[in-house]
DNA sequence: CAGGATCCAGACGTGGATCCGT
DNA sequence: ACGGATCCACGTCTGGATCCTG
């Protein structure tokens, strides 16, 4: 069962993320007529996520939108522990910033049309289960969970805008010094390239071009991880 | 001889560009170990000049500096007709607009630090003349002509700088609806893109976006014609 | 544990140019 | 003849994320 297209309706995407549910990664690579699954992820980080959006018939592609552009439905896939327990951060999007310089940025730090918010307004959150016991560690057994249709809530989103309010000042000011991935109670900057010595030219705090590695926006496993359980109460 | 090395001066440079004059495509193609040349250059438009590069030593990749970056020499490879007469116009360099805007471009419009003037002030121009007879329109038997170190004279330069100012004055204005390839005497712009339906954002006249299909900047062919010509003299 | 580093796939942009209809 | 349209190679960028030390 594999989908080309996109789902015309939110029922149909809620009925092909439920009969996925309980399939080993195995078996959805079977069906999708795919290689089996890659013994370890280290060469193929993205390679669960895009599984998945292949069989849901999202839009795959490098577009800053969210998956399901006509449900405004964003798909996050979170690989989970036996117990059901995230193990990871989750990306939302990359920074990007138009080489703005002090307080240029100013006028585009409006929470309600960010990025990131657009993308987590509305997300399907799609669980991949590992294995138990001896299995623990081998990708095909892995299993997809129940998916999660997920709205933001008015607290998260408060939380949410803060921590990228927090994180926006910093980037539009240039205070690149400064930025970590400790900032931030549930959304933080981590670092988002092939590798470290990627570096862009930007303009800093003292309007002096600098270099600096690309960042994204992240969610935190703690931030996951409690959505996650409040899904089974 | 297939240089993988850049020429470390202007002499081995020259030396290597004579070792190919009077060699056809198909001899150069075996001697890089690449397959026959194409029937046809309708899907391989750059191959010719990419073959030639590998043959020279330059720097491939898609960056916007000159191909010989030590020697500040610009490579271009010239398609010629039975009698050495250049049959196309010859790329020079994409426009890069900065989304700017009505007038805020000026800045930039300094002819002395412009790309065109920087690739075009000195030039090893390479031409690949056709076959004659019955093999006129066979690709592999075409042959490198006579290479030409060309150092930009006084008076073209006149020239071409008015032609890149009352250009670059009609694009930073965002005139597109003025822009057409009869404008120019050397120097015209032509669409640069995969096809027409490539599209992108410009701030035009009236300070509103518009969707343009990219610019490069081209030599028409009257004037590597005219130079050719010279350099039999 | 978690902050910083890294990896693949596919889209996209630019340099190499030539094609082709009027 | 030539203005506008088009085509491949290849490097880069972004979305998909997970890896890996201290």
């Amino acid at each position: 069962m594999l989908f080309l297209n996109p789902p015309h309706t939110l029922d149909e995407l809620i009925k092909r993320a439920r009969d996925l549910s309980g399939k080993t990664l195995s078996e959805l690579s079977v069906l999708a007529g795919e290689k089996a699954p890659p013994d370890n992820l280290k060469q193929a980080k993205g390679w669960i996520g895009q599984l998945i959006e292949r069989h849901l018939g999202a839009f795959g592609g490098s577009l800053p939108r969210v998956d399901f552009p006509n449900l405004g439905i964003e798909l996050k896939t979170i690989p989970c522990d036996g117990q059901g327990r995230p193990k990871e951060s989750t990306f939302v999007c990359s920074v990007v910033y138009p080489l703005s310089g002090p307080s240029s940025g100013m006028k585009e730090m409006d929470w309600d049309n960010s990025l990131v918010k657009r993308k987590l307004s509305h997300v399907l959150w799609v669980p991949v289960i590992d294995a138990g016991g001896e299995d623990k560690h081998i990708i095909a057994k892995r299993r997809v969970g129940n998916p999660h249709l997920w709205e933001m809530d008015l607290e998260t989103e408060n939380i949410l805008k803060q921590d990228w309010e927090e994180l926006m000042e910093l980037l539009s000011f240039g205070k690149f010094a400064s930025i970590s991935a400790r900032i931030g109670r549930y959304l933080q900057l981590r670092p988002k390239a092939a590798h470290s010595r990627i570096l862009r030219p930007q303009i800093n705090e003292a309007s002096e071009l600098s270099l600096t590695c690309p960042k994204g926006f992240y969610l935190r496993t703690l931030f996951t991880r409690q959505l996650l359980k409040s899904f089974y109460l």
